[in-house]
DNA sequence: CTTGAAAGTTAATCTTGATTAACTTAGACT
DNA sequence: AGTCTAAGTTAATCAAGATTAACTTTCAAG
């Protein structure tokens, strides 16, 4: 089980690729040009490099999808960036709107020695400040909840475990009025056709939009 | 004064020659090609980028000097990596002799924000687990020693201020005899023809040879 | 069917930062 | 002065990862 020697861009390109596939969509070349603002042509060849040395199977025109040996190398990826987001957030109190972008530059020289001192400072954590989760040493990725706040009916309580979303001054907002991981949530009222709900978020009342509503996920049971 | 965009090669580049100006060596070509473990000629290339930057001048088989410009990167590098060295062995416990080699990689990416939550957490440090200076935020180097072990009289007991060494085996070696910043010493023998010395660590009794007592800084004032 | 837009591909080219090989310069020694 | 060696330079080349521009495929809509 030799790792080839991937590049910092060659592990971006299997990261976004796995998101994308988590995310639910497809992982297209041009999904995967937009979301990593590079064109076209640059992600058709570095599919084909990719491709070459086995960690994704690349026809033309088709969906890409990460072999066994990319998806370790993705979920090493993720793994760093989430340790560290993690790792800013509780040693340095930084924000969560921040950390997503400095994780990024970090993760690709995450060594292990620094991987595993971190695991054991925050004891082996399963989820990230944003609630998402965090691949375990062996690549196992901790299930999640999917229920979505959106989906949720009125008059149901509920634990925030989840923020799916990185844009900064979105996070800015949601941390601002509560609405992070824990927090206890309850719809009070949905206005109709898809209109904004009145919401309970740790006993304060408030008012959010679908948009909005459908990146926060929330336990499937209720909160206690 | 605005800062142009640099590469992490070049910022080594910088970074490099001003250490071994520090060093009190000059930053030949051949010496800094050495130091970074690349061929001259790849050197010659990057100097000559550097120069038509304004970062350093550049003059044919001379020795090279940074400009104030040059200075002023390759000391916010150098405060980067101390920082982190420091960072990373406070908060995880990691051992001296890693944190090099780890700040090496994330010098470069280290953006205002986590640098700034950084420096406040440690109280605005002036020097790192080695006993290196960290430039201010503004480039002011703090002053240091100049005393070395090699070079103190018999019987005169000073404080380790600095190692200067970045050996992964030798520092484990220092630590091991205790051998670092903040720890008592006393030469209490020295042995002819620059032979060993025997030396008290924090009162226990040990012996080095010259090599290692040269980079060996202690206080220039009696240890208390 | 055919046609046009969107997505994908290919080819040519650029930029960085490296390499090797061959040449030149500087400086010390006889 | 002549010569050797170390240091420095130049030129040619390579590889990765990007770009732009032109071409091809797919697929939905008339």
């Amino acid at each position: 089980m030799d790792k080839p020697d991937v590049s910092r861009a060659q592990e971006d390109f299997l990261k976004t690729a796995y998101l994308l596939n988590s995310a639910g969509k497809p992982a297209t070349n041009s999904e995967i040009a937009k979301a990593m603002r590079v064109s076209p042509a640059a992600a058709t060849g570095m599919a084909k490099r990719l491709g070459d040395l086995g960690l994704l199977t690349y026809l033309k025109y088709q969906e890409i999808l990460l072999t066994d040996k990319g998806q370790v190398i993705a979920l090493e990826i993720l793994r760093h960036h989430r340790l560290l987001e993690l790792f800013f957030t509780e040693t340095l109190n930084l924000p969560w709107e921040v950390v997503h972008q400095i994780a990024d530059k970090f993760e690709h020289d995450l060594d292990e020695v620094l991987e595993d001192a971190i695991d054991s400072l925050l004891d082996s954590p399963s989820i990230d400040p944003h609630g998402d989760p965090i691949p375990s040493k062996s690549g196992a990725m901790p299930a999640t909840s999917t229920q979505r706040l959106a989906d949720l009916p009125a008059r149901t309580p509920r634990l925030v475990t989840r923020v799916m979303t990185q844009e900064e001054e979105l996070l800015a907002y949601l941390g601002s009025i509560g609405l992070r991981p824990q927090a206890r949530v309850m719809i009070t009222e949905r206005k109709p056709f898809n209109g904004p709900l009145r919401l309970q978020i740790n006993d304060e009342e408030n008012l959010i939009g679908q948009e909005i509503a459908n990146l926060i996920v929330v336990s499937e049971t209720d909160a206690e």
